[in-house]
This record gives structure tokens, sequence and C-alpha cells, in this order.
DNA sequence: ATCCCTTGCCGGAACGTTCCGGCAGCGGAT
DNA sequence: ATCCGCTGCCGGAACGTTCCGGCAAGGGAT
């Protein structure tokens, strides 16, 4: 406020050296002696030296500032907010700002003129917004592939949806499920189709019948707990429910109370054999259930929901901080010539067993 | 990227006319004949001139962005993934970028020279970061009133939280609760402390009394749980519970599941008294409860917990999208000078009333 | 002693915009 | 006819950086 703000020149002034040489001496390039460098940098830091980004932006032509595109649909899960902080964090180690894109999209072109580069998570290949994003004519960084049309090779992190879908189905029949269903995500989105394949596949290799019902990418419990109960009413030998969506697992978990399914043990508490039930429960849709069945029960996406739920659910951690930070980290290395702009890299998950799926 | 960018010089050249004319027709600014104006919006529009922001930026002082900082306590809220979209929206509408602002804070002195504005969120008198935001230099809205020391007076938007939660415990005491109890939230920010005061408050203007119980400002369900048990068994007179952290309201209602409480109904089911419950009650902590007994929930923040719990829970909805877009654009109508910096704006919440209070 | 190469520093020219002062031209008032 | 003021446009000069070419000074090799 009292002071002007003070520049490279003013620096230069102080020190006794031309700006040429302060610019030097505080980016590290060009050639400066040693004793005269840590001079500079000690009357800049004396000074309070701030380097104007405007200045420095228009010289380098880079806007300093990377772009996030979230998914529109989902704007309200928070497993997107742990991932954007990550992705802040990372990219300020950089340097670099991170803007937060309108999911509307507005008009992708202009987009170029602000931005270095982009972060565009779970593109959805219905999103309008996405293509203009992934030729905005800047390097892009998508969290999961992007599966729509005049996909350009760029760059991405990915998760092995696979082999995560897959992990929880071993966990369960692990336990003792021998029908496993799935409750898989609607949308184009990487994700949701790797999920979709999985389920579908699993069942084949393993010999098993597997369950698979459609729900919304961002099912809310309600969702979950209509789908779970007709799922249970049309299939009553089913005995495992694995729920893809973020939050939506105590949906799955009312369904399995309203049915009288005892959530965290498979069988009928005799024993472990489960094919009897069949029989058993045919035909009582919205009944009471039958008391003494068990259920597991497990999520896709960890988060507060299958953590606090009562029981606790069986879940895949996204690890969706670090998800986001390896995002960024990417595309800042793209930025910095230390990756190749197409390079894919892996995010790894883990498998958090809880209470649904069996006693610790 | 086939073509180089294009310039106001070359809009200058191809219009027939100089660079300051090219510029004051696109701004609006100086002296231009309609005409000649009209000629280079046109020329301006086919060669796809996008204006460089770095050298307008330099040139004008200023950066066309603004920070948008969070609590760093609760970044997980999707409450505050709404809210931010909302200001995001809003801030577009004026063409500056809204660039996230890590919750460490880093340091507060070079965010100046990153943005032209500061947006705010529920600082909480211990955030260390906030004191740094607030006089960084640049305007700064708040989002609810900052209550640490040495706080200049700022621009904010606020919510009448003294009056949303008196309206909860107005509408529970209508629907004939006698003895309702708050779960308040701890901490310093401006929300918090609020609802805190007028849970006090209200039971001594009404001549009832009020149990408080402060939890964590983002409790879990679980720790909601907990807290509810422990009040219910020491007061089990009580007979609506009204609780404040987004998300935790599901836990109210497993406590009060586990302590056989009938939740959206008052009373014994016998008639709308409930004095009497006191003795019957009492001195049964960890108890199965008394079933038959009621109990109103409801919840001071809405969100997709209380939205999809079962029963869905009566909450004051803050609308946190059209809070953000309310603190955008006191902070973009500042900027603009259409506002006073230290104007103050209050923001309308609306009271949803759902099955955990009683019949529709 | 001469030459060359390296080191340390400097001046100037960009980057693309906005803004200020100025300069023609012209119509109307004196 | 002279002068004034207004309109429409233009040419610089910033804004604060980075980066390139160049220039002295010094030291080793010839």
């Amino acid at each position: 406020m009292t002071s002007r703000t003070v520049t490279l020149l003013d620096v230069a002034r102080a020190a006794g050296v031309s700006k040429s040489t302060v610019s030097d001496a505080l980016q590290g390039s060009g050639r400066v002696a040693t004793e005269t460098r840590d001079r500079v940098r000690a009357v800049a830091a004396e000074l309070g030296y701030r380097p104007n980004s405007a200045a420095r932006r228009l010289r380098r032509a880079s806007t300093g500032a990377v772009g996030l595109h979230l998914p529109a649909t989902a704007t309200r899960l928070d497993y997107y907010m742990n991932l954007a902080f990550g992705a802040v964090e990372r990219a300020q180690e950089d340097g670099l700002d991170m803007v937060l894109l309108a999911p509307s999209g507005a008009a992708g072109g202009r987009i170029a003129s602000r931005v270095d580069g982009l972060l565009v998570i779970d593109p959805e290949a219905g999103d309008s917004a996405v293509p203009g994003l992934l030729d905005a004519g800047v390097p892009v960084v998508t969290g999961e592939r992007y599966l729509g049309p005049a996909a350009g090779p760029s760059a991405a992190v990915v998760c092995d949806n696979a082999a995560s879908l897959t992990a929880l189905l071993d966990h369960v029949t692990d336990r003792g499920a021998r029908r496993p269903a799935v409750l898989a995500p609607s949308g184009s989105s990487a994700w949701a189709t790797a999920l979709r394949a999985t389920a579908r596949s699993w069942g084949l290799a393993h010999g098993v019948e597997v369950a698979v019902r459609t729900v919304p990418f961002a099912a809310t419990p309600a969702e979950a707990e209509e789908t779970t109960r007709a799922l249970l009413a049309a299939a009553p030998a089913v005995d495992a429910v694995i729920c893809a969506p973020d939050g939506s697992a105590p949906g799955v978990l009312r369904a399995a109370a309203a049915l009288g399914r005892e959530v965290g043990r498979v069988g009928d508490g005799a024993g472990q054999e489960v094919g009897l039930d069949a029989g058993r429960q045919a035909g009582r849709p919205g009944g009471s259930g039958t008391p003494g069945t068990g259920l597991l029960v497990a999520s896709c996406v960890d988060g507060p929901a299958p953590r606090n739920a009562e029981p606790p659910v069986t879940a895949v951690d996204l690890r969706p901080a670090a998800y986001g930070r390896a995002c960024a980290e990417l595309l800042c290395d793209i930025l910095a010539d230390r990756a190749a702009p197409d390079t894919v890299r892996r995010h790894a998950w883990s498998l958090e067993t809880r209470a649904s799926t069996g006693p610790a």
C-alpha cells in the first residue's frame, strides 16, 4: 500500500548492477559470478521484490496457469473436491496457478490464451466441452482416458479399473459369496465403461453368474436402494452387491436392511451354502425379506459414505487427492519438458476391507 | 496451430487503420467513428483475433483473475464444491478466472501479484492463511464474516445464521417438540459462533431448556452418532435433535435407531405430551432404548446426506451454489467500482421440511 | 608479445497491449 | 477572414520481463 511495487530495475539500482544481471541472477540463467548472484538475491529479498507475473508471461509467452475441468454431472461428489486440491497443491509446487473451469465450458478457443495446459478429469464422451478442451492447442492431461470421437493421443493418468473391480469380486468370493452382483455406472467415461466390461467378463472367466444392473454415474443412495431392492427381488440368490457410484453404498445397505439381509455375513447363518435361499425368498419383492440371510456389500469408490456407514463398507480407495496430484504432476512434467506429451502413467488404488464383507 | 497468433497490429494492417484505433474500437474507448468501429470489429472477428491477456494485464496492471480460498479443514465437504462452481460461473461472466488457492496458503504476499481480488469462504479465526489474504492489498470478499483479530472492515456476504437456527427451533416446537437439543459446531467461524450463541439464547427467550453439545466443524456421522447417544442417554427427555455440520445427520438417525427412537414423530405414540418420558428412559445409556418414543431430527446444512437419508431430514438449505455466485458477484462489483469495498450483502436460505420432523 | 577463448556483465530490443498527447480537417461563430 | 473547438485518427511511450549479442578483462597457449 504505502510503497510502490518494486521492480527488477529497483533491485538492479540497489545492487549496483544492470537489470539483465538481476534477471539472470534470480533465474539462475546466463553467466553470473556466484558472489554477484548471492548479493543480488539478498538485495531482492530485502526489498521484497516480487516478479510481475504479467510481464513475465508476456515475455515468456506463457500464462503460468493451468485449467481444471471436472465432469459437469458430478460437481457435487466430494471425490472431485479432494482430487482438485491434490492437483492445486502439486501445481503450486511448480509455481502454476490452477484455474477452475466452468462445467459449461463456454468458448474452448479462448482457453488457450489463458492457460498453459489443461487437466480434464474423467472426460465423458457426451460432455460437449471436452473436445474443445482437448484441442485447445495446449498440452492436456486427462484423468482416465477420453473415449469419445477424435481422440488424439494425449497424456493421461489412468487407474486399472478392471483390476480394482476384479479385486473386489475376488474379495467377496474369497469371503464366501457365490453369486455376486454389480451396480455398474452408466455413461461413457473410461471408468464406467471399464467397470461394465469387467463386471461382465469376470463372470465368464470364473464360471460364475454375475448380475449386472446399471445405475446413474452419480447415483443417489435412493437410486441405489431402489435398484438393489429390485435386484434382490429378481435374483434372491445374490449374496454380494458391489456398488460403483461414489456415495451411493448407503442405499444398498438400506435395501439390505429392508429385505432383512444381514450385511457382512454370507449364507443363512447355518453354513456358507447359499443356493437354497433362492427358492425361499423368491417372489417377495417389497416384503420384509428373510431374516437371517446374509449379504456382502462393497463399493468401487471409497469416501465418507462407505467409511462412515453402518456397518462400514469395504471399498476401493482411489486416493483422489493423490490422483489429482499425479495428474498435475504429469502436466507439470510435460510443460517443463520432463515428459513426452503422450505419456501415460498409472495410478495405484488400494482395497479397504471393512465389516460389510465379513469380520475383521 | 498452423497460423501464428494474430495481434492487434495484424488487425490494424488488415483494416487499414492504426493499432490505437483498433484498440479503441474493440474496447469502446477513445473516439472512433461508428462506421470505423464496426469495420474494425468485423475484421477482428474474421481474423480470429484474441487479445493477449498477459499483455493486457501488464498494461492495465490487473491480472484478470480472482482467488478462492476454502476452509482447510473442510475441503471434503461437497457444500464447498457447489459453492465454488457457483462462484466460478459468476466470475466468468465478468471475464475473470477463478484460481483455486491451496489450503496451506503458502506465501500470502505474492498472492496480490497474481489476482485482482480474493474470495475467502467461511474464514476460521484459527486459519493461519487468512490474515495474509485479508491484507494482501487486493479487494477481499468474505463468505461470512471474519471474526479473527485485526479484522479490517472488508466486504462480505453473510447468512442470517441466527435466524435459520431459530427457524429450525421454531419449526420443531411447532411440530410438538418440548425439549430440543442442538449439536453445535466447534471452531471460530462466524457460522459456528452464531449457531452456538443462538442455541443458547433461543432457550432463554422461549423459556425452554435447550441442550447444546459441541461437535467438530466437519463432524463425521460416527461422531454425530456418538454425541447423540451420549446426549439422549444423559437427557432422555430430549425430543428433537438439530444437527449442525454438513453430512453428519445420518449419524443422528443411527443413534436414534439404536436407541429405539422413532424419527419423525414426537411423543410416545399415545399423545403429544412428552414430559413423562423423562423418567421412563433415564439411566439406560447404551441399551436398546424405549420403542415407541419419537424424535424429531433436523440439520443446519442441506445436502445429499439429509436429502437422501431414511427418513429424509428437514434441513436449512444454504443454497451453496447461489451463495458462491453472490460472493463472486460482490467481488466483481467491487472490482468494477459498482460497489463500495466494504459492502455487506445478505444471502437468503430456505427451510426444507421433510419427514424427519413430521408427516408431510 | 600476440592471439584466442572464457568469464562476467551490460545495453537494447522485443512481447502485445493501453493510454496520452497531438495533429489534421472542418464547420460555425465572430 | 480568423479563430476556436470538436471529431476522428494516429504515433509514440510506457508496463516489467527475458533474452540475445556484444564488449571488456583476464589468463593460458603459441
